[in-house]
DNA sequence: AAGGGTGCTATCTTTTTTGAAAGTATCTAT
DNA sequence: ATAGATACTTTCAAAAAAGATAGCACCCTT
């Protein structure tokens, strides 16, 4: 279903609407410093399948937050960037990221990854 | 499953675990100006069934977000408001709905409800 | 020519989420 | 006595999301 044919009660929908999917913000997170290729964003979120990766992937260039371009070198190969319409997420990320920061910090849990990358 | 026994690759993740069903937003949302019965909850709400509602009220009870109280009134009346953890997160709420709103904005949506309620 | 790397897609199954509809218990107003 | 309000729960069904597994097309190296 398109974005345009929702009904959204809360902006806060249309948001989780577009991020909310479940590797969504860690592919978005991972993009954030640096362009990546898709086997390294396979690596890097190695318990997403290829199909949840592309899939993520795709809705994520379908909304215009990715872009995806292909390279043609010997094994061609695809690099994926942020669009500044994703980077206009970054601060959601980043509130996101702090909030889950100290909550986690508060149950002695600490993330894989991301070691407070919200910081600039 | 517990959220203690969830591993999170990021902490937006863990954000996401907590907030990211399909109503706590915006329950959350609508509590973060004042405690509200069930039944104002459910008109505010009104595409949410009773069970989901329900359901998430339980959740966001559960994770100490928050607060459930019976008031023994003739018709005994509920009362749902936000613990201090639960107002912890309201951050989060206002930059992913300052993001949704500059977002729908652009698309020319207006959300059903909850105009600019991010600021203060 | 056989195997490995890149970047996926296609199928099928399972799990999770959501929804629709009805039921329940108590009290009050008509 | 009947109907309506409050605050849900229960049961069953449908839809959506996620996972497992395999396959493909191309090129390069060995």
């Amino acid at each position: 279903m398109k974005i345009e044919q929702k009904q959204f009660n809360c902006p806060v929908e249309a948001t989780l609407s577009l991020i909310g999917g479940k590797y969504k913000p860690l592919v978005l997170w991972h993009l954030k410093s640096q362009p990546l290729h898709y086997m390294e964003l396979q690596r890097l979120i190695p318990k997403a399948t290829p199909k949840m990766l592309s899939g993520q992937l795709h809705d994520l260039e379908d909304c215009g937050m990715i872009n995806r371009e292909v390279i043609p070198e010997k094994p061609p190969k695809t690099i994926y960037s942020l669009t500044a319409f994703g980077k206009s997420i970054i601060p959601v990320l980043n509130a996101m990221c702090d909030w889950g920061t100290s909550y986690l910090d508060g149950l002695d849990i600490q993330p894989v990854c991301c070691p407070s990358q919200s910081k600039k």
